[in-house]
DNA sequence: GTCATTTTGGAATAATATTCTAGAATTTAA
DNA sequence: TTAAATTCTAGAATATTATTCCAAAATGAC
């Protein structure tokens, strides 16, 4: 009996706007952007409420009134990073024909991804989850389901025909992008010289040949 | 020439007791675990100092006495994971006798300590890096290389007479945990039910499938 | 144009991290 | 054993930073 008002959607707790005004976006991003290039420079922990005001140009007011909280801004980046992922990720599957060119897709984009936006990606992996709110955590949790479903789903044919190790699903992904993670991860906290780009294809060679029948 | 007093070790920019008080260890400890439950519970962000000194009992100067700063009871927590980790790994690897049993005692080691500390587990991969001190990052990075060159030790000969694949080396450890580190990551934050031990067989086989020529 | 709603600015407030100092406890040196 | 030196503790005082608040401005609907 949590229920609120009938009339709302499941979403409607907070105060979402009706219409949203057209300079309202730009300024969000202006305010993402400065945000991202801050906890960059500083990590999230260190970078104030005012250093963002600074280099995004809002108000304190604007800010609040956008996100509601500092955590709240760094949760937004990285939703809106996994998106833009799993989106590039999507578009790439849809034009591949087989087993093999999926697996090595998967781990290819991946890797460009990371390659692509260096600075975002160290943003993600050094933010890890940390304090997303109920709303954003839900949002993320079904982003994530509903990715595994694409997956799951573009692989049920070849695993059917057999042209896959029959393991779990919820195994695939770890054994197809955890070791270009791992690599990633080395490199951009500068760990590790050789750039990733330089090992694209060998993980890509490797994780085919670990499901690969 | 950036070196400091003549007379001093490389690492004594910040006062290092000349020697460290018996009960010293103690408290120190006692900090540590409160604040590990604390990180736990709220995460490193939403937990206060406060928090930890009515957790631990230890006052407010005795805190930055002993730490400095609250990231730096993060960092202390961070490095004393990896390194009881790393020693672990240490002992098992000394028993092994082949490629095969070094490789999946790499990852079944890896994935007992995540299943015997979940916690920590937890900790660590939420943490992530983030602001560590100079010190600290120093040390961390000495850790870590000191770990590698064991490793690359450890699996010379192995490489040598043609038993492991002739991967770079860097790439080994990511091609190793990699995988399982990927499945801990999203078992231990709750979106995957199965726990980790009902896939560190198949990680090892996978691992080794990996790397054997 | 008027009205309702959204957005902004920035001062006021609240929450929290950190510093500081006096003194207690412990070790060292004699 | 004692005095001096050092390390540790306590908690009030301070500084920093996050968040709230509300009046005013901008925008879009009618």
């Amino acid at each position: 009996m949590t229920k609120t008002s009938p009339k709302s959607d499941a979403t409607s707790q907070k105060k979402m706007p009706k219409t949203e005004r057209s300079k309202t976006r730009v300024r969000k991003d202006q305010i993402l952007e400065a945000a991202l290039r801050c906890f960059i420079d500083h990590g999230i922990a260190a970078t104030t409420i005012d250093m963002i005001r600074l280099e995004s140009g809002a108000s304190v007011g604007s800010l609040y009134h956008h996100f509601g909280s500092k955590e709240a801004i760094a949760s937004a980046l990285y939703i809106q990073g996994m998106e833009d992922h799993f989106h590039l990720l999507r578009e790439s599957l849809e034009e591949c024909r087989s087993a093999e060119q999926g697996v090595k897709t998967i781990v290819r984009t991946y890797c460009e991804w990371i390659s692509d936006h260096p600075d975002w990606a160290r943003f993600i992996f050094g933010s890890r989850g940390e304090a997303l709110s109920e709303e954003q955590e839900q949002k993320l949790r079904e982003d994530n389901k509903a990715h595994m479903n694409f997956l799951q789903e573009w692989f049920r044919p070849y695993l059917e025909a057999g042209e896959l190790q029959d393991y779990p699903f919820s195994v695939y992904h770890s054994l197809l992008v955890g070791p270009a993670q791992d690599y990633a991860k080395h490199w951009l906290s500068g760990r590790l010289k050789k750039p990733l780009q330089d090992y694209t294809e060998l993980f890509c060679n490797a994780a085919w040949e670990t499901v690969s029948p």
